[in-house]
This record gives structure tokens, sequence and C-alpha cells, in this order.
DNA sequence: GATGAATGAGTGTTCATTCAT
DNA sequence: GATGAATGAACACTCATTCAT
């Protein structure tokens, strides 16, 4: 089981997955991609559907790890915060790889509550627990911001989460597309970060 | 052609295809929800992909009607926000329908514009369309308000209509999610509403 | 049961079968040529395939009759066999009917013998047995024709009367084709006559 | 892909569609005849059309190739009539495939040049190119008979060709009903070639 | 490990046929 | 008789998955 076969199917799988989406993108396409035989993927992953739980669980680890390193030195909640809108930019923003994320979480995500295939329920928990961990570490963040008196008191943290993040998956995702079509959505990468920072400052910040 | 058989199924379709997602939605669970058989599809509709265009198109085009209602009478750019704002809310949260839909727009509008079936362009055209044109509408918006000195001016109209809309998404899908899955996501259709509010109030307006 | 009515259907039938072949004419497209609904056809038959089987039972119960008509005042085994011609030339040739029935004959005589519905039994026993005379009338009057010494007398009547329907067959189908694809074949009815006539008296006679 | 399973597949779908007829002959019936699944036909076909036409071609093009060969070296029009028959029923009467091949022809030539699906133009172009060659062929040798006064002069060449290739079409495919039908057609293969040679020898020459 | 030929379950779509009106 | 909406069986085609080499 060479590890770095199995990185190039990811990443080719992210690729193929991001510019058709899950349900047209073929076993055959992504093998073409990473440039070996449809069988070989089956050496490395059970089926199509764990390619991509496997992609997903990647990066919400790899968000987790960021995450869990960076907030045990920060005590400020408006810093926790940043660190983590930093977070999200260098996994989804610094590279192609990432743009494609954002695609494919936004079409993913919603499916995978609704898994039932035995042999993929483990990953399918992990991937709800860091999915879950990340909700719940925002909401905290949130809620001690408000208890310190410096985040806005008047909403609930969850709905707060939820503007930030559906804001900042939007944002991103034009960029995303932006990339991909060619076409022309009226900001830039400098714009959206503009938009969220001032996001913060204004809609979270008291 | 009875129009009332075509809402049947356009209502049947829009539940099986949020409930199941476009491609694991079959013509036969979407007839056998309408209460007809599979073949009576396609009397009103093309094929599947039609179905679903419809349903989208017809909410864009009910969007955009109440829209061009409601803006004529409406000066300031802060109330033709609230106004948009509401239709959104009436049509995507006043019943099952609404919540299906939202659901239904996550999934499929980043694959309308990949649509090459022939007999489809003209729908794919008008849905494009009426997309655009709710896009212009509120950039539009935002930007005279802008220049009306009312909302923040250090920001592009674009990325902060996406920062608004993602919000909006974000917001009333997990009130879809809840609902559906009888999850408690930690906030309601109230909170919800108030978190908008404030965020067209301290984000949006200067 | 209006006989006006069966008739434009059988009518609308010829043309359709022959237009588009028997396979890829709807009973939607005969009703539509016929100016009916598609249920109507049902009522005069029972089914496509008993259309197509009325079609071909027509023509040779026409051609039948017309024989036997003319043959009984005819003695020559010659006269006797342009006779035949005449009458096929004038039922297929005379018109658009006509050469419409050329179309279907060549198309779905082969068919007939396999039909196993045994609603249709009767028809195609009706079809078998009128086929089956015209090939025995014909091969007969050339058994006559060669023990008078007219006709060449080295071939087998049945092998000689296949000679003459396939090269009648052939003529009359390139000028169907010819009418309905609008292309040049290089020869008129004219020429398709003359060379019939050349064939019986070179090949058929002594 | 093996070339062997290729021709296993032709084999197969040329014994199914004589038998059955194109539009009654299913996938599923040639993938059982051949010994393998349904889905590999698609490995080597692109649809159940490309089948179909490419036993067409394979036959057409046997054909010419055979005919461009022995051509050459003759000079003789009755000669090249004879090296052209010669040919046909080598590949028509020497085994079974060759009568399924005759049935086929005469069920699809009709339909081939209304063919509309774009991927099988090519296909398409070759066999309607391949027939016209032939065709003018076989005119172009009775063109030269005729100037040379060794074959009738009062007929066009194209509708001698008519009759010649309609009459060894008709008797060819008599052998091949009497085959499969086990019925009793009344002449034999060595009556059939004595009739064909015999009409060449008295309606073809002078 | 690596290949890609082979499998066959699954589904969109068509259309002959029926039947309530 | 006449309609055409409704039915549902049938089939071409796709593609995830397997496995002999």
């Amino acid at each position: 089981m060479e590890d770095s076969k199995k990185i190039k199917i990811l990443e080719a799988a992210t690729k193929v997955f991001a510019k058709k989406g899950y349900q047209y993108a073929t076993i055959a396409d992504i093998a073409r991609e990473a440039g070996i035989s449809t069988g070989l993927t089956y050496t490395y992953f059970e089926n199509k559907l764990d390619v991509l739980l496997s992609i997903i669980l990647q990066f919400l680890q790899q968000l987790q790890k960021a995450n869990s390193e960076k907030l045990k030195s920060i005590d400020s909640p408006l810093e926790k915060i940043y660190a983590i809108l930093h977070n999200f930019e260098q996994l989804l923003m610094r590279n192609e790889q990432g743009l494609y994320l954002v695609r494919i979480l936004n079409e993913a995500l919603p499916h995978i509550v609704m898994i039932k295939e035995k042999s993929l329920q483990e990953k399918r928990r992990q991937i709800l627990l860091a999915n879950r961990t990340l909700i719940d570490t925002l909401d905290r963040i949130i809620a001690d911001g408000q208890k310190q008196g410096l985040f806005d008191q008047t909403l609930n943290p969850s709905v707060m989460r939820q503007v930030l993040c559906g804001a900042i998956e939007r944002v991103v995702y034009g960029l995303f597309y932006a990339t991909y079509s060619g076409d022309n959505i009226g900001y830039d990468e400098g714009d959206g970060h503009a938009a969220i920072m001032r996001l913060i400052e204004k809609f979270i910040q008291k």
C-alpha cells in the first residue's frame, strides 16, 4: 500500500469531483486523472463513496489539527475566530486543491448524514464528529465572546456561526467558480478576505 | 394536459429531489409520490432534468415577480433589501415545499451552467437570466445604498451580496435540516430571521 | 363501424409505415395522419400489427381478385404473365399508395411467417395463403409455358418466378425511392416497364 | 480490446438480427448468443445501431475488396459480371453467416439513409459510399458491354443492374428462407446459380 | 501490486394499449 | 363512436465493482 499512490488518487478525485460533481465523475475519470488503472482504485479505497469521504475527512482532520494547535495558545475569542478563519483560508484558498475542496464540501456535506453503507459507518462517524467538533468549537468561542462582553449578545451563537460560515462558504465558492469558469464575479480574493474580516468586526463583535 | 397534474408532479419531485438528491431520485420515486405512473411524467416533462429545471425556474420566476412588484414602490435601498429578504422568506420558509427548494437550489444551481441538452437550452437560459437578474438587482441596490451614504462603502457590492446570500442560504438550510432530520440545530426560525436582520443592520448599513 | 374511417386509417398507416418503417412508425403517427385519435385505431384494429397485416392482406386480395378475373379468359401462358404484370403495375405504380405498398411489402413479408399472436393467426393464414396462391399461379403458368414449348425449359419454374419477382420488386422499389428521396436513380417508370417486358421476352420465353 | 471478441459479437449479432429482425433483437439476445455480458457489447460498439452498421460495412468492404482485386485482371465486361457474381456467391452463400447477411441487408439498407446519430455518420457515409461504388461499378461494366456491342443496348444500364441485383437478392433470400424455415421452396442452390447465369446470358448479353 | 476486460444491477425513456369520460 | 390521459412492460445503455492475468 504505497501511500504516495493513495494521495495521488485523492488529489485526482478532488479535481474530478470538483469539476464534474460527485455523481457525474466516474471511477474511470479519476483513475485516468491519477494515471492509474480503474481497478487499482479499489486497492486503496472501498468504493467511490469511500474516496469522497476520505477527501472530506482528510480536510476536516487537517483543519481540526491546525485549529487545535493554534487555539491552545490564544485566549481572546476574537483572536480565536481570526485563527480559525486563517486556517480555513490556508487550507481552501492557498492552492488549486483547496478551491476544489470548497466545491466538494458544498456538494457533499448534505449527503453524508444519509449514508447507510455498513463499511463506511466508521468514516461517516468520524466526519460527523469532526464537523460537530468544529461547530462546537466555533459556538463555544462565540459564547465566550458574548460572556466577556466582546461579541454581540442579542443573537444565538449557533445562528451567528451559521451566518459566518455561510458567508465564508459563498465568498470562497465564488472564487472557485471564477477560477474555473473564467467568468468575472465582480470581486477577487482580496475583496473576499476584506469582507469576511469586516463581517467579524461588525456582525460578530459588539 | 391538466395543469393540476403538472403541479402535482412538480410538488412530488421537489419533495423527492430534496430528500434523496437529484441523482438518487428515480422517476419511479417521483411518480409514486405524485400518485401517477412513471410514463405520465413524460407527458408533462421532456425528461428528468426538465423536471428539475422546471422546479428551479418556477421558484426564480415567482421570486422575480414578487420582487419586481414590491421594489417599484420602494425608494430606500434598505427597504428594498428588506423587501427582497421578505420575499425570500415567504417563498422558502412559509411551507414544506419552500424548505425543500433550499436543498434543491443548493444542489442544482452549480450544475446548471454545464447543461448541454439542446431541448433544455431555453429553460437553462431563462434560469441563468433570472439568477443574474436577481444578483444584479441586489448589487445595484447595494451600490445605490453606498452612493447615498447609507451602506458600508469600504466593500465591493458583489462581495457584500455574497455575504448576505451565503448567510441567508446557510441559515435557511439549517432550518430545513432541522425539520427533516429532527436534530436540534441550536436555533429556530425566529433566531434565523433576527440574525439576518441584524446582519443587514450591522454589516450592510454604515 | 364506419368503413370509411377504417379505410382512412389503412391509407394513413400505409403512408406512415412506408415513410418511417413499421418499427419506427407509432400509432400516434398513424392516428395523426388519419386525423383521428390514437384510441380510435383500436376500435377498428386489434393492434398495430393487425393494421400492417390488414394493409398487406388487402393488397394481396385485390391482386388475387384482379388476377383471377383476367386469367380466366386468357389461354396463352405468355399473355397470362403479361396480365399479372399489368395487375401488379396497376396496383403498385398507378398512385402514391401503390408505391408505399412496395416499401411495406418489401419490409414486412419476411416477418409474417414468424407471427405468433393468437388473435392474428387467421389473418396470417390468409396472407400466407394468398401469397402461396400467387406463387403457385405463377409457377403453374411458367410450367405450362414450358410444357407448351413456349418458355425456357432449362430452368425450374420456381426459380424463374423468383428471378421475375425479384426483378420487378427491385425495379419498382427504386421508383419508390426516387419519388420519396428525390434522388436520381438513373431510370424512370418507362425504363422500368421496358426492362421487365424485355426480361419476360428474353429470360422467360424460349 | 481483443479483436476476436469483436468478431464473436458481430457473428452473434448477424445471427440474431437475421432471425428476429433488428428491432426485435435485444442486446441481451446478442450477448447471450456471443456468450458474453450485455455490458461488454458496449466496450466494442457504440450502441446497437453501431453493431448493425458494422456488420453491413464489413460485408460491403469485403465485397469491394474482392471485386477490386478480381476486376483489375479482367477485360471482358461479361467476365467482370461473372466475377462479381462469383464474389457475391462466395460471401453470401458459402456459409450460414452469408445467408444471415442477405436477410440483414434486405431489412437494413433502406433505413441507412435516414440515420441521424452524429457518432455514426462516418460509418453511414462509408456504407453509402461502398454501396454507391458497387452500383457504379456494375453500371459502368454494363455500359462498357453495351458500347462493345456485347450487351443488350435497348435498356438503360441502371435498370438492367436493378433487374440483375433484384433477381440475385430474391433467389438468395429464398435459399436463406428455405434453410431457416425448413420449408421446401422448390429450388436449391444449384438451380439458383443456374438461373442467374442464364439471366446474364439471355437478359444482359445481346 | 497493477491492469483493464468483463460483469450485471439499475434506471431513464418509449410507446402500444386501455378506459374513463 | 370518439377522445387522449394514463398505464406499465420492455429495453438500451451506464458504470461501480470484480477478478483473471
